[in-house]
DNA sequence: CATGAATGAGTATTCATTCAT
DNA sequence: TATGAATGAATACTCATTCAT
């Protein structure tokens, strides 16, 4: 396993200034210890001695923190999507155009493929096995979507079905990247989020436009603030800057 | 498990008129148990003792067709996906129109998904964790997609990225709907495959005319001679109808 | 089984005064299943369900103490055969001529077979499967037979050769007369003894006298101090009293 | 597998001018792959299907010949051990010393464990399984013991003790040298036999002497008449040449 | 809280043997 | 005789979970 990409560290290590409990520190080590053998192993083949092994604890402990092996990927699932998210959105907060922030979105989850593929392929694992993760990450997205819905960037008949949309095509492309069956990634990228941001709507110019914007730098440590929760659609509906119609 | 839709009976029962040896017999047999129990306790929770229970075997036996527990799924996931495969093309071959054809082919998976979750998720489960079965369908996917473009349909930057947004488009609305998430599924698919015939560059007003065209009925049985290779894009160019540019 | 000869009991029981953990009885418990089971089914015929449910244990539990089945013949013949020699080689810790040792030590191993057909077929058994129980013994031997050479009672080109002979001889008289197929053992004994020191250099004579002397008694329970190291070989040189040239 | 030595082929292939039934055939091909198997595997090891597989039949074909898997390995026993004797005994069936005929005796079966270790690990494994091997080969032995004591050159208080402590020796040496334990096993052997005649009774000289002598060749074919009978003791009490006393 | 020994049901896989063809 | 599919009991080993210390 990789150091993981700084941006995901948070909730395996404490913040700064933090004091965290005994307890707290366990648990975390637990998760830390889940995430090694699991990103090795794959799920069904993590047991709950060997990560209580590689946590350098008695197999009893682990049941002080969690009470069943699934409670612990679940967990991880959470904590692991939870955090990704929240250093995404936290990135493009300054960001008013909605359709650049789910391309802001996008293009910061697949390149956690090319970064770091382990990362990349246990995120996918615990994605689809606990739908919950996505679930927690989804309505941040709706949010993006129906800013970019009011600001007229996008034009989707069906919320559910274009979330649905972005989300099948970026799974299936992480996990394509990760698995390094993708010779040239960025030009890859470019086309995928193109077709998506046509799919939702836009222009090819538009599309084209936005792909060009720089991907603002991702946040180090955790935000000073807690996450702003997503912002009702239209609370902001400013025309974007670059919109066409 | 309901019946399973017809189409994909074939793998299971013996074609008419054939005379299968009891190898084969037994063989199929074991397929069949394979989905019985993959479908309700998923392709962890399946053991090899419980298909020979629930097939009517010896657990033993097993071993006399299949040399390992994974070959099992290997090849039910293989053998499913094919005759579905092979069903769907079968049923747009007198179609000439390369993004009709994407588009019959993305609707009926989805409309698996309607017609009996069960198999659905089964699918699901076994595409998932053994990607072959993909592997298998996408030569035709490509070969569509390419006539497509061939005809001024489409207009793709990345042919592998397309492929992926259709795939994993249609993978997840597929367990979206089968896991019964969607209220109005006909709105659902409609909305869906509008974006992605979008992204994959036509009009929407064009989208909207191929997705009005008649669903061409599903063959119950196998083709008479065997379903057609995929064609080399643009063998047969000619200007589909409603092409709008 | 019958009741062990006292001097094998050690490793089964815990020593006076000893507290062993609870680690350790289970373990000492698991051994001694092992003994009863091998004895009866041999060691190929025992299987770890067998042990444990003679140990009063569950199947897993076993898997605490011994990673493999094989690892629990092995610690079984290492404990087996070590502590038998330790309790011959005590036995005779006061006797300074080195034939006399090597006498005195096959005597004791013939006597076991005599004494307690099924531990020496156990023995037997265990010493063929797993070479490095008969590999912590021949030190002990060696340095006797060293010990005998420079008193001038033993004659040897080679010394693996001699050990060899030894132990050959004496492994297949144990398995003889346990199987039951010695009637007069007491003359077969003195017979083969007497070739075997032939064998070794000595002459009839000599070894018809050191064949004579008492077997000194066995001790039931372990040496207050731990049994002596092998003494390299002339260390005490003294002419062995009888020693004939 | 090396090719087996010639001598021990005799069993495995047909005579000369030799016409075996198809049925007879067929169990040569079994007991040739069991050799295969059972020294690639060891006689735990071996199961029924893959000397089947080995042999190129079907596992039914097994149980036309033999009926029990026991009753296979107890045939190659049998056949191997008195295939191998049978040479040995007839190329010295010429020499009168019964001191030298033990001697040639020995020292072809230790050269079968120089000459080819897989061979005598096989034949070591199925002897300690299967005692009647050696039952068969003891008669042989026992009657050149004997002409070796009638003829003064063996002096030995019991012949059943002497015996087993030859056949001991040899094992446990074969053992030794098979598995590459010994570095220079010519001086190991002489020392060895050297040993094992004095302790048989002859001098140091005689012994040394009886070594000394050439070791007649090794036929490759079966005798033309069968393999002589043992010959009661003192048949032929003639004085053997070089006998000292 | 932490420990770690014990549990015991569960799993994949093997294999001697049978028997209908 | 040969075949080879089927059998089904057996087996080593795993692992989530419990509980006394």
């Amino acid at each position: 396993m990789p150091p993981l990409p700084q941006p995901l560290a948070r909730f395996l290590l404490p913040g700064e200034g933090e004091r965290p409990s005994k307890r707290d520190r366990t648990r975390r080590q637990l998760l830390h210890a889940t995430v090694e053998v699991v990103a090795s192993r794959g799920v069904a083949g993590t047991s709950i001695q060997e990560i209580a092994r590689v946590a350098g604890m008695a197999p009893g402990t682990v049941y002080n923190h969690f009470s069943t092996r699934e409670e612990i990927f679940e967990a991880l699932a959470v904590a692991l999507s939870t955090t990704l998210n929240e250093r995404v959105v936290q990135s493009y907060q300054h960001i008013e155009d909605g359709a650049q922030r789910m391309s802001i979105g996008m293009r910061r989850f697949l390149w956690l493929a090319e970064e770091s593929a382990p990362w990349a392929l246990l995120l996918i694992q615990l994605a689809s096995a606990y739908p919950e993760a996505i679930e927690l990450i989804k309505p941040y997205s709706r949010a993006d979507l129906r800013m970019a819905q009011a600001q007229g960037r996008f034009h989707v008949a069906d919320e559910e079905a274009a979330i649905d949309m972005v989300f099948g095509t970026c799974m299936r492309a992480q996990a394509r990247i990760a698995q390094g069956e993708v010779p040239d990634s960025a030009a890859y990228v470019q086309a995928l989020l193109q077709m998506v941001l046509r799919g939702l709507g836009m222009s090819p110019a538009d599309a084209a436009e936005v792909m060009a914007r720089p991907l603002p730098p991702f946040a180090t440590h955790a935000p000073t603030e807690a996450a702003p929760a997503p912002r009702r659609a239209g609370a902001r509906a400013g025309r974007a800057p670059g919109s066409s119609a």
